[in-house]
DNA sequence: TAGATTGTTAATCGATTAACAATC
DNA sequence: TAGATTGTTAATCGATTAACAATC
């Protein structure tokens, strides 16, 4: 990251902390959750660190993910560049519109009749959901059904899935709603 | 909504909790504190709470918003859907990219040195920030400084703002890591 | 009236922050 | 040693949930 790159060889939890925008106690609790450790009074090694988050997150791993829905936001997302450095892959796309549909793609699209079965195949665990809210449901039911358990979902609806299944949502409205909101109540 | 759809009259606050996914009291509580009454035995009317809800999230005005960088992100952005029914309307865009620069587009899309003209004359309060992380933050400067004081932020760092101004952030990457590490590590 | 649902207060929970002993 | 920073425990905070009196 950028302390690295600037040379650092420790850093403490309070540069940390500014850094990244949250406070120093956050970040010594949250190392030490994790099991890194640092020094009494020379902070935290830059090099290891880096190492053990690494690990931590498994960004030295290739995690294989599957979209489903490749309208605005799914080609977006196609798109993403910052997926690649934390090890993050799309390695298919699923879409109902036959028109969208080709194998021939670095990133392939094929036909959400194929979900089941390149999921199972491929035993990826990880799905996105980028469909109009009126299908998500069905989809993110399709995804879990194939051995998906976790999703992020870009539909601003709530998705509903099993105990052993995460569903994060990202919505955007909402998010661009609460803004509003507080532009025009309290500032 | 669906509800009114459906040809329902009057609603209860249980009802409505498991259709969005929260509890009784939360929908009880959030409609106690707007101010929005039913009753004792009938619930809620729809009709009525329809009304109150977009008077509160102000849905039936129009807000005005800027966004700027007109890359895969915000050009989904553009093309989204979903905000033309809650009142929210992206009015101009804005690029450094000369090449992206049309003003003859349905929503122009100008020199990002025309950012602080434009909020000024049209008094605009809200703005999207869809550019590479290391332009963010100063974008998010030129925001704040033409008058933009509710901001919505795609790049995946932390922006500093004034105590004046609200900052939502929407990190894809970071949410999609959560579900990543909780399929790794809980399931 | 009896039953059901609101509106609000109190209890719970989890996450964040502060504080400080340990120690390099 | 004196000063500084970690690691962890305790305190705080806010948000969520449960409970229940009021009442239609």
């Amino acid at each position: 990251m950028r302390l690295k790159k600037l040379g650092f060889e420790k850093v403490f939890s309070e540069t940390l902390s500014e850094e990244v925008g949250v406070t120093s106690s956050q970040v010594r609790k949250d190392f030490s959750i994790f099991g890194i450790t640092g020094n009494k009074k020379g902070g935290y090694q830059v090099d290891p660190l880096l190492v053990q988050m690494d690990q931590i997150l498994k960004k030295d791993q290739i995690h294989q993910v599957v979209l489903v829905g490749v309208g605005n936001i799914g080609s977006a997302i196609l798109k993403y560049r910052a997926f690649e450095e934390e090890g993050i892959r799309i390695v298919a796309c699923f879409d109902i519109d036959p028109s969208k549909v080709n194998p021939n793609k670095k990133v392939p699209v094929y036909k959400i009749d194929e979900l089941e079965s390149f999921v199972k195949e491929k035993k990826i665990r990880i799905g996105i959901v980028a469909v109009p809210d009126v299908v998500a449901q069905q989809v993110c039911h399709k995804m879990i059904q194939a051995g998906i358990n976790g999703i992020l979902n870009f539909a601003p609806i709530k998705l509903k899935g099993g105990d052993d299944t995460v569903i994060e949502s990202v919505n955007i409205t909402r998010k661009l709603e609460n803004v509003i909101y507080f532009v025009n109540n309290i500032s």
